[in-house]
DNA sequence: GGTAACAAAATTGGCACCAATAATCTGATT
DNA sequence: AATCAGATTATTGGTGCCAATTTTGTTACC
């Protein structure tokens, strides 16, 4: 993702992603450098990277935080997320060549497999790969760099998002279901299942 | 904007936003010292803010350049300010109060004032309240900030927008109009009119 | 016991210097 | 003259230290 492919800030984003660091709390620097065995110049540069992108809080001479759970927060972040992959909809499906296609249908049917069979901590990476290739068919790569960090905003630990078995499995029904609107070069239908997805209306 | 009030990052974002830096040139941390009158450290925080909201490039043992003018990549990030913004319109419609409503006409009578008789200088950011203040309607801040952002990553400079007379004239009269449409509760036709409003089709 | 003022500790912010890397210049060689 | 190798310069990256600020702890006072 950051063009400092050996730094730091990566290993922290996903930590965070991770749901490793107690929400609100603050970010120390010193607690930092110690955790990924680096000095303070690097643990800083990722501190302030992460809060210009908002997946951290910055207050001045206060330091970073975590941001809370805020149901308000996530819900606005994700309203933000769906404007922006709904209304990308039709390009996703005028993009869409036939081997992407078979690709989407290949990850979604990957995320089937783990839902059934495990190994479960797979399910974020392949979801959030899924949705990706879904994405890049518009081959607007600002756009998935932008959701991708959206999505960090929003989903503060794998736990909240994936405890439930009953949605996880109408996760995958739902990817294979895009997949289908693609192919059909349905950009309403896709849009709609892409609406549910995401607002993960059970 | 940044919540380091006293800092050079939004010093920085600004010169950057009115087209001061050679597009693709270095921004050199020794020139920039020097040019804001501070210490290399917050130099490099501010970079590393500005790019982590990718304003700016950065490679690693290289450094933070500005972004070169690219027309496929503006266009890019143009699309994904076309799906926010229009994909907020119906709670543009259903968030505006009568009050806010008054507000918005202020600022886009005031916006066309200036269209008329200067101070031309203003344009900028009389356009920006305007938007702003449409956008907030919603309750989004989050939103809000996110397409402020993405606005300093489209409008390379003020010249190459606001050159055009024949262009600012008809920007300031669709605001009128998305005034018009907001009164009316008309989200269709607000989405409609942001659409050519941000492609600018003259 | 509670509170306010003060002191101590913890934490962030900034500066000066050095190391690491990249860019540029120089000159020898063909 | 063009090219390549090496040296020189320029620039970024990192470390250690100290100042500024905040937080925490302590003590006197009511």
């Amino acid at each position: 993702m950051s063009d400092d492919s050996d730094s730091i800030t990566d290993r922290l984003a996903e930590d965070l992603r991770a749901g490793l660091f107690t929400p609100g709390s603050w970010l120390k620097q010193v607690d930092l450098q110690d955790r990924y065995a680096v000095g303070r110049a690097p643990v800083r540069k990722a501190l302030e990277s992460l809060a210009g992108r908002r997946l951290i809080r910055y207050e001045k001479n206060r330091g970073y935080s975590v941001h809370p759970t805020d149901n308000d927060e996530t819900a606005q972040v994700l309203a933000i997320r769906l404007a922006i992959e709904t209304g990308f909809s039709e390009e996703i499906c005028a993009g869409a060549r036939p081997d992407t296609i078979a690709e989407l249908r290949n990850l979604a049917e990957q995320f089937a497999r783990i839902v059934r069979d495990g190994p479960f901590e797979r399910l974020y990476d392949t979801n959030l790969a899924f949705h990706r290739k879904l994405l890049l068919c518009t081959g607007n790569l600002h756009m998935v760099n932008l959701v991708d960090d959206l999505r960090l905003r929003t989903s503060p630990a794998p736990a909240s998002q994936w405890m439930d078995r009953a949605r996880i499995e109408r996760s995958a029904q739902e990817h294979l279901e895009m997949v289908l609107a693609v192919e059909m070069d349905d950009s309403m239908r896709l849009a709609s299942l892409m609406r549910q997805h995401i607002l993960q209306k059970v």
